[in-house]
DNA sequence: GTCTATATAATGATAGAC
DNA sequence: GTCTATCATTATATAGAC
């Protein structure tokens, strides 16, 4: 996979190799930034440094695989970067504080939107209604099994996890519609305690 | 403003008085669905049956005339369904109450996802950031107003505010990324014992 | 105030040269 | 593996008849 750089005529760095990884997640930070039906080629293209044609190369099945192969990478992004802090040994607590570092990482401390976010409310949430599910749930489970561990019981653990995302989900939404980054990085410090309050066994 | 049916030829019914209100409502429903950037001219000329030409006749600047006409309206529609339930008299509860109906009501439970929502995250945050803070702000200060007078000092009035806005936001994009509706429900429902918490006054 | 017709551009997608 | 060239389709936008 290459990257062609119209501005240069030198034939050494005329080509830049791309990894597929590197080209999915610019794929996937087009869909972010304007939803799935929002994505064109062309942009897609710009932002790979792809031709179109190329991009079919890659694709065959054109925008809809790009998303399904972008779904895919997710669900790899969310296992190492949600999921495994939540499930690592240690403390409730500071598992959840890992796992809000990562999140804050992820969205770039809130001036990223979420492609979830954007997917769902972007035009998408028909064709990959499974996909968008499913990697909301992975989170879900994640974050349920940390706080039964902490004490609360399932239906609680359930609750609060739903929760949890949805305030971050809200947060990214509220945070920049009213141009104000500060929004998303106060919900998220405020996550840990919110989550345990009132649940955490004596002994620990 | 008339629409036209196509599947009826008798003189008298084959045209219908279409208001500019209902013409907007329409066109806004569009841009809910699929965003400001996934909606296009045939999409808004089949919602509101008015043929292409014709949208141009009414909205002459096109696309973008059309959302900024659905952010008056939208305004219109803060104002008398969301802000005037939380400043009218009355105890801070009953009034949260009543917004959260309305609010209930607005979103069709849940299955209907924000207008605001949908263009922050749908493409349109670049070209109506303004639009967008300020009807997000407009509600805002009458969640915070509400809980200044239900005793709370202003920042945790403004702190509550944000939240409980970012909950709404948060919920209508997990609810329709699970498929679950029940969540915008359960939020919904648990807001204004959330929002009143340990600040009411004694007296009250 | 709506319609048909049309102009122009951009879209998704494919074929074939290199 | 990328490119240019091309296709049909759809998009935004306008002109003018009725």
């Amino acid at each position: 996979m290459y990257r062609t750089f119209g501005y240069d005529g030198s034939p050494e760095a005329c080509h830049v190799k791309l990894t597929r990884d590197e080209a999915l997640h610019r794929i996937a930070d087009v869909f972010r930034r304007v939803g799935y039906e929002g994505a064109s080629l062309s942009e897609l293209s710009r932002a790979t440094g792809l031709g179109r044609a190329s991009l079919y190369h890659h694709f065959p099945g054109g925008k809809e695989e790009m998303a399904r192969e972008v779904f895919r990478w997710l669900g790899e992004v969310i296992a190492s970067e949600f999921v495994a802090p939540l499930a690592a040994s240690g403390r409730p607590r500071a598992r959840l504080e890992r796992w809000v570092e990562g999140v804050a990482r992820i969205y770039a401390g809130g001036s990223k939107s979420c492609l979830l976010g954007a997917m769902v409310l972007g035009g998408g949430s028909e064709i990959f209604a499974r996909e968008l599910a499913e990697a909301f749930r992975a989170q879900l489970r994640a974050l349920e099994r940390l706080l039964v561990e902490a004490g609360a019981n399932p239906a609680e653990a359930r609750r609060r996890a739903e929760n949890a995302l949805g305030r971050i989900q809200g947060a990214l939404v509220l945070g920049r519609g009213l141009q104000l980054p500060r929004h998303f990085r106060r919900v998220l410090a405020e996550l840990p305690d919110e989550l345990l309050a009132r649940i955490q066994r004596p002994r620990e």
